[in-house]
DNA sequence: AAAAAAGGTCACGAGGTCAT
DNA sequence: ATGACCTCGTGACCTTTTTT
C-alpha cells in the first residue's frame, strides 16, 4: 500500500458547475504492475485540480489494459480520497474505473465473449460483472436489460417495502426493489446522471471515470 | 466404452479457490461421432490439471455440436471420473455438458420444440430424460415440478430411512427420499450453484461446463 | 473510422395450469 | 399429487445508433 499522488492530470468535467476535485491520494492494492502502469505512476505523481463533491464516499478504481497481452489481467484496484476542503483532508469519495481510452494498436479489440476483456468493475445494482456504462452507471447485461424493459414497456411492479438487498443470485426475486435500486444508483434513460460523473485522463491511454456512489 | 484421457486443457476456474481438478478418464457411451469430434478426441487425449472437489460424484458429459447441420443431433454422453487423489483412482465426480464455445455461423441453434434437439442428458434425480437445467441441476419435468411444489407449498413428507433408490419407474413411491435426492444432487431455489461450476476448454470450439452435483 | 452505448433478439428456465 | 405443456421474464449475444 504505497500511497501516490496524482495531479496535473488533464481533466474533463462532465458537469463543471457542480464538481471540483481535490487532492487525491492513491493506495495500491495489488503489487503486480507492468511497465506502462509504472510509467503512468511516475508521470502522474503530481497534483490535481480542486473540486467539490456533494456527497463524498469511499472510492475504488480498477485499472485495466487491453494491450497485446490483454489475456493477462492487469486489473487492480485503487482507493483514493478526495477532500471537499481543498486544504485539509480525508473525506473519501467516488468510485470508478480506469481503462485505456483506446486499445493499443494491433491489439485485438475486446469482445463480449472474450473473458479477458471483462471490465473489472461490479454492476452497481447487483454486484455482477459490469459489461459497460449503461444508462448512466456501470451495470451488467441483466440490469441493463431489466431497466430498459421496465421503461420501454412502462412496467409497474408490485410494491415492496422490504428494501430487498439486490445481489446477483437474488436479483430476480423482487422486481420492485431491483428497479428501486436501479434508480437509487442513478440509472436514467435521459443519459448519464452528469452531475455525478467525471472523467480524468491520467495518462495517454488511461482514463478514470469517477462518480459519487 | 473406450476410455480416454483428457489433459492439458486450458481451464478457467469459476471458483478458483475451491476447486482443483484431477485426472479424468472418459468412457464413450455412443459410437457414432463425426470427424470434428474424432479430431477433438485425438487432440485432447492427454492430461488435465489436477484439482480437488469437495464432493465428488458421478459425472456425465454430453457433447453437442451446433454445426451447419445442427438439426442432426450430435449430442452424446460421456461418463468420466475424476480423482481427488491426483495419483490414484476412481472417485467419480461432476456432471457437465460440452459444447462449442461459439456457434458456427449460419447454424440454426436447436430449439425446445425440436425433438432432435433434446439434451441427451439424464435427470440427475431419477434418470429420466432431462428437459433442461432446473434449480441448478439437469432434471426432468417431473422432478422439476416435484421440487417446485415441495418448496412452494412447504411440504413435509413422511420420513423414511431406507434411502430409497430413485428411478423413473419408482420415483413416486417415496416422496421423502425423492426430495432428499433432489437436495443431494444440488437442487436449489437460489439459482445455479455457480460456485460449483467450472469451465474447461477442451478444444478450439469445444467447452466443458462441469459442476459437482 | 472506431469506440461506446442504446436497442433488438430469442433460447432458456421459473413458475403456472390442468387433465390424469 | 403428478407431470406435460404453457406463458413470460431474463440476459447473453447481436445489430444499430450515437459519440468521439
Amino acid at each position: 500500500m504505497r500511497p501516490i499522488f496524482v495531479s496535473n492530470a488533464k481533466t474533463e468535467m462532465v458537469d463543471a458547475e457542480r464538481a471540483a476535485w481535490s487532492m487525491m491520494s492513491f493506495g495500491r492494492e495489488q503489487t503486480e504492475v507492468d511497465d506502462r502502469v509504472n510509467s503512468f505512476q511516475m508521470k502522474t505523481e503530481s497534483s490535481l485540480d480542486f473540486c467539490h463533491l456533494s456527497s463524498p464516499e469511499h472510492c475504488h478504481i480498477s485499472l485495466q489494459h487491453h494491450g497485446p497481452d490483454a489475456r493477462q489481467s492487469y486489473g487492480y484496484a485503487y482507493e483514493y480520497q478526495l477532500n471537499n476542503d481543498p486544504v485539509s483532508s480525508s473525506q473519501p469519495i467516488a468510485c470508478g474505473i480506469v481503462y485505456p481510452s483506446r486499445p493499443v494498436p494491433h491489439a485485438k479489440p475486446p469482445t463480449h465473449t472474450d473473458p479477458s476483456a471483462v471490465l473489472n468493475i461490479d454492476c452497481r445494482v447487483c454486484g455482477d460483472v459490469a459489461t459497460g456504462f449503461h444508462y448512466g452507471v456501470h451495470a451488467c447485461e441483466g440490469c441493463k436489460g431489466f431497466f430498459r424493459r421496465t421503461l420501454r414497456l412502462k412496467l409497474a411492479y408490485d410494491p415492496c417495502d422490504l428494501n430487498c438487498r439486490i445481489q446477483k443470485k437474488n436479483r430476480n426475486k423482487c422486481q420492485y426493489c431491483r428497479f428501486q435500486k436501479c434508480l437509487l444508483v442513478g440509472m436514467s434513460h435521459d443519459g448519464k446522471p452528469l452531475e455525478r460523473v467525471k472523467l480524468i485522463y491520467l495518462h495517454d491511454n488511461l482514463k478514470a471515470e469517477c462518480y459519487v456512489a
